[in-house]
DNA sequence: ATAGGCCTGGAC
DNA sequence: GTCCAGGCCTAT
């Protein structure tokens, strides 16, 4: 479950459970996680305290009290799951963090692609990362000279970490719905116009799915899908101008739009209506 | 830019 | 059985 919003969710869960606690053992259950973390490593984490967990894009941090990190990403599939002392391991555990009163955090992951690091202290962390997507430092104004070396399509080049931290597959079709712009657009040749309306439409996508607060994944049932305009959703009515929403495929990745998002980007009547009368 | 790899489960 | 999946890396 792994955009923003959602590692977001997680991070909040993994505070409630580990911080100020701590680490007796963090156990590698899967083969692709043990591969990722030498055995001594993972024993060196014993008799640290958790004593943050932060979240960037999609990473998420535990600070330990020597100053490393253990540096989380779900990737596709990995979440976190409380478990109480005493009680069973949930299913597609890959890793558990047991700590000192009993109680664990275990990440469950049933693809096992999720990725564990422990990072020295010092390190520097984000040098990849450019803004997060909810980070006031996210601006038309930061995108104008990203954009213009870019000569890709804008829906591929929005998954690059390096543009904007925390969008995904889902969400970067969502913003572009939102605000009216082709996916298929270059990058560069966005309108200024347009770049005003993606770093809004991009807040307010990430805005609504953090209040939502909830899992998409773990959920399940097909009516949640439903919070999406355009995601998962070819064939079925556009929620705007009622055309069918299509499914392309860029960078090997599902790129869900309808044909009411425009070519240029610019030319596009804007966003809904606000609601608030004046 | 595209294909393949990592893994497994769910939909068909 | 086949295809697809919210990510991201490498090779071509």
């Amino acid at each position: 479950m792994p955009e923003l919003p959602e590692v977001e969710a997680a991070a909040a869960l993994a505070r409630r459970v580990a911080i100020g606690r701590v680490i007796t053992s963090l156990r590698l259950l899967h083969p692709a996680q043990r591969r990722q973390l030498p055995a001594g490593v993972a024993r060196s984490l014993a008799g640290e305290v958790v004593v943050a967990v932060e979240r960037r894009g999609k990473v998420q941090r535990l600070r330990l009290t020597s100053g490393r990190c253990l540096e989380v990403h779900f990737r596709m599939t990995g979440d976190w799951a409380p478990v109480a002392a005493g009680d069973p391991l949930p299913d597609h555990a890959r890793a558990v963090l047991h700590l000192q009163d009993g109680t664990a955090l275990a990440l469950t992951d049933p693809r096992a692609l999720s990725v564990l690091a422990v990072r020295p202290a010092g390190a520097r962390l984000d040098a990849d990362l450019g803004p997060d997507a909810t980070d006031p430092r996210f601006t038309a104004d930061w995108l104008a000279p990203v954009l213009a070396r870019r000569r890709a399509a804008i829906k591929p080049v929005l998954l690059d970490q390096r543009v904007v931290a925390g969008i995904g597959n889902i969400y970067a079709s969502e913003a572009l719905w939102h605000a009216r712009i082709d996916p298929r657009t270059s990058a560069h040749r966005l309108t200024a116009d347009a770049r005003v309306r993606l770093v809004r439409s991009v807040r307010h996508v990430m805005a609504v799915a953090l209040r939502h607060g909830e899992r998409y994944y773990d959920s399940g049932s097909p009516a949640d899908a439903r919070r999406f305009a355009v995601y998962g959703r070819e064939g079925e009515r556009c929620r705007r101008c009622g055309r069918a929403v299509r499914r392309i495929v860029q960078a090997g990745r599902s790129t869900y739009w309808c044909a009411c998002q425009t070519k240029r980007g610019d030319r596009a009547a804007p966003p809904p209506p606000a609601r608030r009368p004046r």
